[in-house]
DNA sequence: TAGATTGTTAATCGATTAACAATC
DNA sequence: TAGATTGTTAATCGATTAACAATC
């Protein structure tokens, strides 16, 4: 049976509501509703039933969704079941950084290897973790079952590496490297780039002169007249987001 | 006169333009269409003219864009033509990695202090930027203008940096923990989460098993039948994607 | 039972894309 | 002029939200 095209959107959803249900389902709470869970994310409780509900009827009616559970569905659905091996290729500052961030923990990725091309750094070892020769990634990642790795090298050398990548049989990359990748159809390239970040955060830096500070709450940004600034605010001036 | 709202998806795509401009139009080109843009981008055409139209009519009929116009027009629209002084929280490696990173050279960014608690690394320098203590934050915003703040330090202390953050006046944020911050609404937090990131990208590792190596570009993704696995493939295991 | 909350359909909203007259 | 490409309107597409019967 042909199953239901999941939108890309549910999909990146689910991670934060996992969190959420790891992070503060250690409580003692044993249900949580959609409507708790939309207040605590800033989202709508209908978009998460509905999100939730591309995958299954986890919840129970009148009482909502066992977080024990529903939390093992998620991972369930998100693949997390098994370990996944994944490399930093990189082994400066930012490269690094990562490699040592132990967020993963616990999260079932393991970084198996860091990717450098410095003879200085090659072999050298990063919180137990080697630092191998970009020549060898594609031993590596037979050997190691390598399935995602992260790019942080800089900008000029990010296509290169990601061919290597990929020719290497990797699907998965993480981007960190400010630069538009090009990678075949069936590879899937998520960005995240800290000045096109800082840049759109500029943008709405401009709006303050116009924002009355006190009544922050009741303003529509919409209706606002701009003098000084060529540009409008948009009528989120809110926060949310995440993913 | 009452300007119309600008979308956000708009104000996220200005950065990527901008870039491609910067990168590409150090060529001799003097003219860039939004076709090619597009072809570059990996976006539509339609959405780019749409999206510069937005702000002005910058392009010529017949012509397309003249690039060091449209660079300058899309730096002025995000208020990058002054130095905005930017401080990062956390000193750790994720922190000190960022505050190296200068990828900001250029583009207007200054990273003007970094902020930590622990005795033994205030008072140093990375990369010429003083380590303040946490408690100097609000006089630092004062003294240097601090405008954005970068939050790079564990998930637990998020919050409570943030929360001193705007109250210090600080009213856009760039949040690298891995946690959800409650802000006013007048403060604007966009956050980048390696590991939702790498649990989305996850999900996306599962499709494989059932996707024909080669002929790869043929797959419709939607009509497969998946059988071990319970969740399906997206019709897009394109990449794309940038912001 | 009465109250609560799900799963799901229908309505709304917004964003993307197609199409084309205007014009360089 | 003929070809190209803009700016913009209309059409399409997809995502979010509201509403509610089903039911725990």
């Amino acid at each position: 049976m042909v199953k239901q095209k999941i939108p890309e959107m549910v999909i990146k959803r689910l991670p934060v509501y996992l969190r959420y249900l790891e992070y503060y389902g250690e409580s003692d709470r044993e249900y949580v509703s959609s409507f708790e869970l939309g207040q605590k994310l800033g989202l709508n409780p209908a978009q998460i039933r509905k999100d939730l509900a591309y995958f299954g009827e986890f919840g129970k009616k009148g009482l909502g969704y066992e977080v024990g559970f529903l939390t093992k569905k998620i991972r369930k659905i998100l693949g997390l079941n098994q370990e996944i091996p994944i490399a930093v290729i990189g082994g400066g500052n930012l490269g690094l950084a990562i490699s040592r961030y132990n967020v993963y923990r616990g999260q079932n990725f393991k970084v198996t290897a860091i990717f450098d091309v410095d003879p200085g750094k090659v072999g050298l070892k990063v919180n137990g973790i080697p630092i191998k020769h970009v020549d060898d990634l594609p031993g590596e990642v037979a050997r190691e079952g390598i399935r995602i790795v992260i790019i942080a090298v800089p900008a000029p050398h990010a296509q290169q590496v990601a061919d290597v990548a990929v020719k290497a049989g990797i699907t998965a990359i993480l981007n960190f490297a400010p630069a538009k990748l090009k990678v075949p159809s069936f590879v899937r390239i998520h960005a995240t780039d800290v000045t096109c970040e800082l840049q759109t955060l500029a943008y709405y830096l401009q709006g303050e002169g116009v924002v009355p500070k006190a009544p922050a709450e009741s303003l529509k940004a919409d209706e606002v007249e701009i003098n000084e600034v060529e540009t409008t605010l948009d009528g989120k001036v809110v926060s949310t987001e995440s993913e």
